[in-house]
DNA sequence: CTTCTCACA
DNA sequence: TGTGAGTA
């Protein structure tokens, strides 16, 4: 139950092939890394080891950005789902479990669930607001 | 050859 | 975001 997550979480491959994969530069992967949005593991001459579940990340955001969300609308709607997923998570663990921290894969796992679910509905991030930037 | 960081005639 | 420079 856990080795399954263990291996999506494990590093794998370089940038180039997770270029290939979701058809992002280089630039824009590394630039994503920035905003926090994926945490690539870093090997022998610093280089970047992504896992799976970087690449599905990379593949949601890939469809936001396809969508025409914005890194602002893209950062909003992850720290969304981040604030959701610990709601959630406070709720199935009340007080006996209260003092457990989210380590970074616990919240990379309750992102996906999240992505999954309300990846249906139109997300315009910045709800009215990105109406007023474009009148 | 691939990837990295940094910077912008 | 692109892209070229200079490395590792």
């Amino acid at each position: 139950m856990t080795g399954s997550q263990i291996r999506r979480s494990m590093p794998l491959f370089p940038i180039g092939t997770v270029m290939q994969l979701t058809e992002l530069t280089a630039r824009q992967i590394r630039y994503y890394e920035e905003h926090q949005l994926i945490s690539p593991a870093r090997t022998d001459g610093n280089r970047r080891l992504f896992s799976l579940n970087d690449i599905d990340t990379l593949l949601e955001i890939k469809d936001l950005i396809d969508q025409g969300v914005n890194m602002a609308g893209i950062k909003q709607i992850f720290a969304q789902r981040v604030q959701k997923a610990m709601d959630q998570d406070l709720q199935n663990k009340p007080a006996i479990k209260a003092k457990k921290e989210l380590t970074n894969e616990d919240i990379r796992k309750l992102l996906r669930k999240e992505l999954t679910n309300a990846g249906r509905f139109n997300h315009s991030s910045l709800g009215g607001n990105m109406h007023r930037f474009f009148h």
